[in-house]
DNA sequence: GCTCCGAATGTGGTCAGACCACTTAGACAA
DNA sequence: TTGTCTAAGTGGTCTGACCACATTCGGAGC
């Protein structure tokens, strides 16, 4: 018969690390925020070096499960599910992603977010979204404050649905998104508009109306699109050749020194 | 003034060679498929350690968007688009995702893409959606075979539907239901109603109604969903304290050694 | 006593060079 | 021709040292 190779060493020293992390977040040792054991001791415990330690840390906060603070420590990701922002970026520049391809997406996940959120939303909610709304308003001349409740109201809404998995989908979305938004939405002159339909969207959610909080989703989309449509189509009056499949690098991309 | 630190080595290495390699995807210098250079060169070449090199490869490996064949060289991946598979099991260990969750949200998905595909899916795409109708026709009775081509159609489905994002967030929960499919699908018995609706949704597409396929497609996931179902609890008969909560750890996780 | 600065400490980031493990291809022998 | 073996190329791991960042704490100066 052949050699069985080595029995133990033949996968990846990586995977093992990723493996037994994973683990220690199952049975509940490890919770989010939590930090875990320095790399060097880590390291030890494990009985393999730091660099093989190193290369499973790295792999899981390339994919946002953990965070690495230099000089700090390295903590298990605490904020919204989603995955790794840097991820759609690649992916976009790789598979040639389009801007009208977010919209749809986002468009899509959101509708249906809005109707579950109406469906399934508890009264705690149903009051966050209330304070938000409130925010909203309360920005309508401040374009970046304005934009940062706008992010969180939305954010609740895939927290009411009750569907985690969709609601981090969902943050992947808006996250490449949101440097463009910022960039546009500081020209924008009409977020009273925008304020109001969140306002109605709320309504729907509360009134438990799933039909008309998915319709509401839909209109308030398609016109925050349009809208930055209109900046943006401004900003490229002398170069049409480059098109959505440039501007779609402008939104994600960055990140650079 | 404080000094200001050091002028250029601020940021990480790793996000340098992330980045390198991006502008070398995004200027068309890398294709999917190309293999980059050996580390030791690419080390040389950005005048950094192999280390930091490996860090930066290990971050583009861990999100799908490079693939690394020990002792033949590190390439870009040409697959379809999707997040790397083990981030939904990280994901779902980290933040709880239950099975049903997965099952709606490929519902959303899917619906919304075969919609999608009916209004935008061009003829190469109906001749492709065809034979794999009639290939998942030949297999009804080899549960194996049956599983790939089912994918394989959904896959084309996604690919019609002209956002490749959508395919992309599809093709991410699919892959990892997929070992789970694998299991129950063994057992399944009328796989030829499950036929039969593929066909359906496959006519509704080529007829460009997106309506009917939207429907045919929900109608499909639904009676797959309740008939692997039916499977699962078959076999948890006496634990039934570990719910959906651990069924999706089966679904998930693995790769253990 | 209080404040502020700076050294000490702890932790991740990088480097260097060596060696191991896997794949492939080419040389050589049967 | 065929099969085997060796060598080269490439990723994987190890070691141990040092650098960079963040926090803490003690002493100098007020």
């Amino acid at each position: 018969m052949p050699r069985k190779k080595n029995n133990l060493p033949d996968t990846q020293r990586t995977m093992h690390v990723v493996n037994h992390i994973r683990s220690l977040i199952e049975d509940g040792t490890l919770q989010p925020g939590d930090k875990i054991p320095p790399e060097r001791e880590f390291a030890r415990l494990l009985k393999m070096s730091r660099a093989s330690v190193r290369a499973g840390i790295g792999y899981l906060a390339a994919m946002g499960v953990m965070k690495v603070r230099h000089g700090v420590g390295t903590f298990v990701s605490d904020g919204p599910a989603e995955f790794s922002n840097a991820s759609l970026g690649l992916m976009g520049a790789l598979h040639g992603f389009q801007s009208w391809q977010m919209f749809e997406t986002r468009l899509i996940l959101e509708s249906n977010l809005a109707a579950l959120a109406a469906e399934r939303g508890k009264e705690e909610h149903h009051a966050a979204l209330a304070e938000e709304v409130a925010e909203i308003f309360a920005f309508v001349d401040s374009p970046a404050d304005f934009l940062i409740h706008d992010v969180i109201f939305h954010r609740i809404v895939a927290q009411a649905s009750g569907n985690p998995i969709l609601a981090a989908l969902m943050e992947t979305i808006t996250t490449a998104l949101y440097e463009f938004r910022r960039k546009t939405v500081e020209h924008s002159i009409d977020l009273r508009e925008s304020a109001e339909m969140h306002r109605r969207i709320y309504r729907a959610i509360r009134a438990r109306d799933p039909v008309e909080a998915r319709k509401m989703m839909e209109e308030h989309l398609r016109l925050a699109q349009t809208a930055q449509g209109k900046e943006r189509s401004r900003a490229r009056k002398s170069s049409k050749a480059l098109l959505n499949h440039k501007t779609i690098q402008e939104a994600l991309g960055s990140s650079a020194s």
